[in-house]
DNA sequence: ATGAGCATGTAACTGGTTACATGATTTA
DNA sequence: TAAATCATGTAACCAGTTACATGCTCAT
């Protein structure tokens, strides 16, 4: 009845192979970081309450020094409940764009700042295609015969795409950004007596 | 000090134009629907909280029945504000894509669920391909003349360029699904005995 | 010595969603 | 007559972030 709240994610994480909460947080940072995330304040109290619920079984692992390590694996439950959510349809995530938003009221604000904005935002995605072209390399030869390396790969060539999209996108709004730049200033000299001529 | 939690999207929106709470919710949805949402329970406390703040005003409409119309509209104050954020680097949006985190995952599913995912997925941005199409003859009959015109297409053009990307993400993605199931089948057909023969 | 990394976790907070309540008017 | 649209708003909830607390080990 209850609409399951869970992280489905730490399901499927665990069902990679048995993690702690700290292993979790560092694979998803590396490994899907350009298209999730979970922070420490979930991940634990999560992990704790999938316990008891079933879905998941801890172990303790000794260390020197350092806190125990919680070793989460998951059950046969966990397991049925993370196919039940392989199953069902994505939810889309809501859309909450703000370069687009400022971009949108570029009008009410400087030139200088949008411009600075999508230059920003282009820088990212040119070190983001580096990072992905490094990522499918190292995935191919640490990972090459692994049966799930198909999928990966479709999760990191969406990321590709989308970046190589944007990298053009940028362009082109730079370019449109100069064109509006260079009509506003001959408008401008010719408002203000010097030079002009353009199509009315 | 306090580091201003308000949304800025509702001054940017009350600078095209004065708006009340109802308008607001309207305009989101069918011209930012693309990138950006506000839902009543956000708006409307807000709206009243910035006016406390007079970064914005409000004047009553009377109207036959229906509640009393707040038309917001921006003070000046307000457009500083406005001013200062748009000026700001934009805040990158979290990854959350439960799409590709299911699709990486996708070795521990079913592959037709995987398959309708992505089928889905797919739909969706070919419906969408053609919203942006109408949006944009829309725009320019309706809006060729208007100073912010270019930066309304160049938000636009980049759901239009996402939404292409996508379906070509989803048509490889289809046919990269496609040939691991064939794959998958063939090696099933040799173990269970009957034909075989690809490299080995 | 300093800082990064290992490893656990909690508390307070912020942001956002959903469902509800109200009720008239217009359209199918 | 039913449903959609207009128009306001609140309360309860849920998800997620941040900062904090603790303390060891290892490399620079």
């Amino acid at each position: 009845m209850k609409p399951r709240t869970i992280s489905h994610s730490l399901l499927g994480i665990v069902s990679l192979r048995p993690m702690s909460g700290y292993d979790i947080q560092k694979f998803v940072k590396e490994n899907l970081g350009y298209f999730w995330k979970e922070s420490y304040g979930q991940i634990y109290p999560m992990l704790k309450r999938m316990a008891g619920q079933g879905l998941v079984e801890s172990r303790v692992e000794r260390t020197n020094g350092k806190p125990d390590r919680q070793i989460y694996s998951l059950t046969a439950s966990g397991n049925a409940e993370l196919q039940k959510w392989l199953g069902e349809p994505a939810v889309l995530p809501s859309p909450r764009n703000e370069l687009l938003l400022k971009l949108f009221f570029g009008r009410s604000g400087k030139t200088e700042d949008m411009r600075r904005h999508v230059e920003e935002f282009r820088a990212r995605h040119e070190s983001l295609s580096q990072q992905y072209t490094r990522v499918e390399t190292w995935l191919h030869r640490e990972h090459g015969r692994h049966p799930g390396l198909p999928y990966w790969l479709m999760t990191l060539d969406y990321g590709k795409r989308n970046s190589r999209m944007l990298l053009e996108w940028s362009t082109a709004t730079l370019r449109t950004m100069d064109r509006l730049t260079k009509a506003d200033n001959a408008r401008t000299k010719k408002r203000t007596g010097r030079k002009g001529g353009e199509k009315p």
